[in-house]
DNA sequence: AAAACGATCTACT
DNA sequence: GTAGATCGTTTTG
């Protein structure tokens, strides 16, 4: 029982593609972080692609720096990064030097909920991991956990799969507009009729 | 060394 | 619906 995400961890080969490829197969797997012998696991419900060129309003646009450097290293890597005061998370796409990457935008509470609660001060579930800010703080995820790799059942952070894929007409898509200097590549996916996604 | 900049959240109207 | 909080990182002088 302990054991059971370790066992359906996600192989590295599932991110190596476009992060619009990637960020659909990611919508119903489970982000699961340990602690000690705790496990907290949230079922992604909305996710966003960040394309790896010619989008200004993405990290990657102008090439690494200090912040954004694990965007441009393996596939299956986290890349962990504040936002204010916030810490979001994504996952790194494609391969090494190409940063396309998907960020998880919602969760959906599954196990160590009562943890999650301590972690937000937050008790409606329907409120907990419902945006991208919100989820890092309900998991306890900060940015030492940066360029950590998501496909190694040693790490702290990792993504597995319980359930069969998704069928198509249980996604909606939807592109991000208005925001900044935003040039609208940016897609963002979500389980229909999810009572735990951000918009 | 100082200023500006957000892939956000909460609270309140 | 919108104002204000707030902070690591980057940019500028």
């Amino acid at each position: 029982m302990k054991k059971k995400y370790e066992k359906f961890i996600i192989p590295r080969g599932f991110y190596e593609s476009e992060p619009e490829n990637v960020a659909p197969k990611l919508l119903g797997k489970y982000l699961v972080k340990k602690e000690g012998n705790s496990y907290i696991v949230g079922k992604i419900v909305e996710v966003e692609a960040y394309l790896s060129s010619n989008d200004p309003a993405a990290h990657n646009f102008k090439g690494p720096t200090r912040r954004n450097k694990s965007l441009f290293s393996d596939a299956g890597k986290a890349y962990i990064h504040s936002l204010r005061q916030h810490c979001l998370i994504d996952v790194v796409t494609e391969g090494i030097n190409v940063p396309g990457s998907v960020l998880i935008r919602a969760l959906e509470p599954f196990d160590g909920i009562e943890l999650m609660k301590e972690n937000r001060r937050v008790e409606v579930i329907e409120n907990i991991s419902n945006g991208p800010g919100k989820l890092c703080k309900a998991l306890n995820i900060t940015r030492i956990y940066d360029n950590c790799d998501l496909t190694n059942k040693d790490s702290s952070i990792f993504i597995c799969s319980l359930d069969a894929d998704l069928e198509k007409d249980e996604i909606s898509i939807g592109n991000r507009i208005g925001i900044s200097k935003a040039t609208n590549l940016q897609l963002r996916f979500y389980i229909k009729n999810s009572k735990y996604i951000s918009t």
